[in-house]
DNA sequence: CAGGAACCGTACCGTACGGTACTGATTATT
DNA sequence: AATAATCAGTACCGTACGGTACGGTTCCTG
């Protein structure tokens, strides 16, 4: 797995924008070679050259588009209970935005549908990228809460665990099967309040 | 969306039988109309005859799987708190298992996969048959549990999500993904339990 | 036994697409 | 200015696969 962040030509970088731009909004089958191609302006070949293959472009897209999440602000060295609220609260907001956006559901679909074909590769970069970066960086924040006397648990980890489930909900698998977020869901910011708010009930120290 | 059970003869839920088999243990990729008649025993014609085309097959197995669910055990008329704690544990751990089993992930694949290429009827008969029945039958649980003065909630809709929430974490993304179960994660039962825990203590009563 | 339905096996067709080869134009280099 | 390199455009090839046609066999029915 290679999880070095490459550096793409402008050029290339004209094609992945491309090639993105198919994806959402045709889905997997308008994302041939051939689109691509005509979409970013070049030939064929040209594509062949700069990546190799249909699946080292895939994977170049994936990898590209992963390494954007926006990792959660960073947290303040000295803050206060409130403080943590509104950064748990931002962070799961920022996350449903993310989860629900036509890019995310594109590129989790077509990791899934490669893994469907036996290859792995892009369902690793993604967790490894997306989930593994954005998640880091929140554990770190949890043990600062920890540290500061706001928050108990046993697990750093397992915490955020809990906190990712709450926030998610099935709404992930929901939209990439297709379903609609109901009316009541619209509201990614409320959502985001409720969940961290029986987050906090189950960790909370006081 | 037809979503009335239909009735196969025993020579078609043979062919049913033959090309889940193949995509559990090959993927999409090994899921062509050929692969399925050599395996089922019959002919390219015949598949035709009975189904129509391959989309409607494809249609047919998610169908008729999805309404396999088992159906949370029938909640007793008068139960006590144990009997809630054990009967929620037991939905969770059942509900962990069939989202890591190989048929469930095939299944959410390709349906994905399918979604991936513009067409979402496998993944709404998925919700509608899978998801949609096991949480109508876990809210009317919930709701007698409210009766009976074991949880308070605004909305059993809701706090089934949540429960859902609590159990599944990411797994299932994980898992579609390509990812392996940590090896915390390897005992179900355990993280159904923790999971039970963690909703209890934010709806029970006392 | 005769007629017909069901169906297997196989051959076949059309198309879509990944990947390659060639050509001509444009740009960079000396 | 002459040569080399890059690249767009297009034509082409091989293959895989969905779907159809057809001949032959089995089995049921009158």
């Amino acid at each position: 797995m290679n999880d070095t962040a490459q550096q793409f030509t402008t050029r290339q970088t004209a094609v992945l924008d491309a090639a993105l731009s198919l994806l959402v909004d045709g889905g997997e089958k308008a994302l041939t070679t051939a689109a691509i191609a005509k979409e970013a302006g070049c030939s064929k070949e040209s594509l062949y050259k700069w990546f190799g293959d249909r699946d080292a472009l895939l994977a170049a897209i994936i990898s590209r588009q992963a390494s954007k999440v926006r990792i959660p602000q960073a947290p303040k060295l000295s803050f206060t209970e409130m403080a943590l609220h509104e950064a748990l609260v931002d962070f799961a907001h920022n996350l449903l935005q993310v989860i629900c956006s036509e890019v995310s559901i594109a590129l989790n679909r077509l990791a899934i549908s490669q893994a469907s074909k036996g290859d792995y590769t892009l369902g690793k970069t993604l967790l490894n990228r997306g989930r593994g970066h954005i998640g880091a960086q929140t554990t770190v924040l949890l043990r600062q809460a920890e540290a500061a006397g706001f928050l108990k648990f046993d697990s750093a980890e397992a915490a955020y665990q809990v906190l990712y489930g709450l926030v998610l909900q099935d709404i992930q698998l929901r939209v990439l099967l297709g379903d609609s977020l109901r009316p009541e869901e619209q509201n990614l910011k409320q959502l985001a309040e409720v969940a961290v708010n029986h987050f906090l009930k189950l960790y909370q120290t006081n």
